[in-house]
DNA sequence: CCCTTTTATTTGGTCAATCAATCAAACGCG
DNA sequence: CGCGTTTGATTGATTGACCAAATAAAAGGG
């Protein structure tokens, strides 16, 4: 049963990672953990680099399956019929879901982009993390600007970027206080969004 | 010069942690770099967090002073006869300042959210420098809401973690990226805000 | 002013603990 | 038997913390 236990290992990985973080979680943790011999997570990853970039692919599979069962494909196109500004909504609301159910998977990202700061392997897989994710909402931004009253100055990928960093630096709030009200903060992230889609014509003097 | 010796091991730390991050600097590598003895920091800081903590007080001292200088305290009130809308416009405009020149502070302070996720000193440290930045934007979102022609549903203060989460992962693509274009982020995001503070009236229902 | 005592600072080495990675040997299934 | 899998002890290196001794600075006394 080689792929079970290479499962196995990567699940183990997952708890422990979360509960420890990458620096304090050594590799015979994570092999007892999986109730395996020490040795043996080598043999499956190289490196702990490796396991690490391994756990994370497989911590995201089941939000990728929420967004496809949501119908939207973080990776492929939009739908033909569908209107950007539905699906804006509708990813707010996704985006609110994620909060509530993947606590463990926020602490491995966040623990990741700590690592990725001084890691070169690491930080390849963070770059592809976050430019998947921006891409997806890319796509629903360039939708959502072509039916705006006014075109607005910044292009859809800075749009796509400041809402993905808000989303992130939301996320971050909420995991270093489970206190703060997150979903108040997409809320408010939203109305912002909402107005800027739905704008007249406005200056950008100060009154 | 004990106070200098402090100092100097400080501003050593700050060199050492921005190169490699707080989990490759070892308390020797920061003496070496300060050119003292590799017991001394162990004299001056009990543990290595007490000397991270430290080192994130005084990197930031500069940025603290660069906003008093631009009329603006992070801690203390907004000016009597200031026009919010003017403050956020120039917030904005920091922010950008801050991206050109503060890379090695961004750097430590993400390095120290990482560490933050699995330590509760570095963790309230961490939150003490989140909050008080948020109370900060809030104060100005507060005014800025005073002066609309329709209340928000959010609160100022929902609207304060979005905007500051959004800065904050700006940063983090930039840091991540150096190509990433974050001025035109915070552009998109400032067209944002603006689109927000000055909406007439708007039907959240979807078009 | 010099000498002594006390206190503060600095040194450099030691400590036990921990780590990622290696490897030879054992296992077990076909 | 043979080969992919698994074991568990070992390696060499590094770590944060600690400490006794050395040095410098300050205080006190004659």
């Amino acid at each position: 049963m080689p792929d079970q236990t290479k499962e196995r290992i990567v699940d183990a990985a997952y708890r422990a990672l979360v509960k420890q973080g990458y620096h304090e979680t050594s590799m015979k943790d994570i092999a007892a953990e999986a109730g395996v011999a020490p040795g043996l997570a080598h043999y499956y990853f190289e490196t702990k680099e490796d396991l690490l970039v391994a756990t994370i692919e497989r911590a995201c599979q089941p939000v990728m399956e929420a967004w496809r069962q949501a119908g939207m494909n973080l990776t492929g196109p939009l739908p033909e019929d569908a209107d950007p500004m539905v699906v804006a909504r509708m990813g707010f609301e996704l985006a609110k879901e994620e909060l509530r159910t993947y606590r463990g998977l926020f602490l491995l990202t966040f623990d990741m982009f700590g690592v990725g700061l001084h890691n070169p392997k690491i930080a390849a897989a963070v770059r592809a993390f976050i430019d998947e994710r921006r891409a997806f909402i890319a796509r629903i931004t360039q939708g959502v600007i072509a039916g705006m009253n006014e075109a607005p100055i910044a292009s859809a990928d800075a749009i796509a970027a400041a809402l993905w960093g808000s989303l992130h630096g939301i996320y971050l709030q909420k995991v270093m206080n489970p206190d703060f009200d997150a979903e108040a903060a997409i809320d408010a992230l939203s109305e912002m969004a909402i107005a800027f889609a739905t704008r007249p014509r406005v200056s950008l003097e100060v009154r």
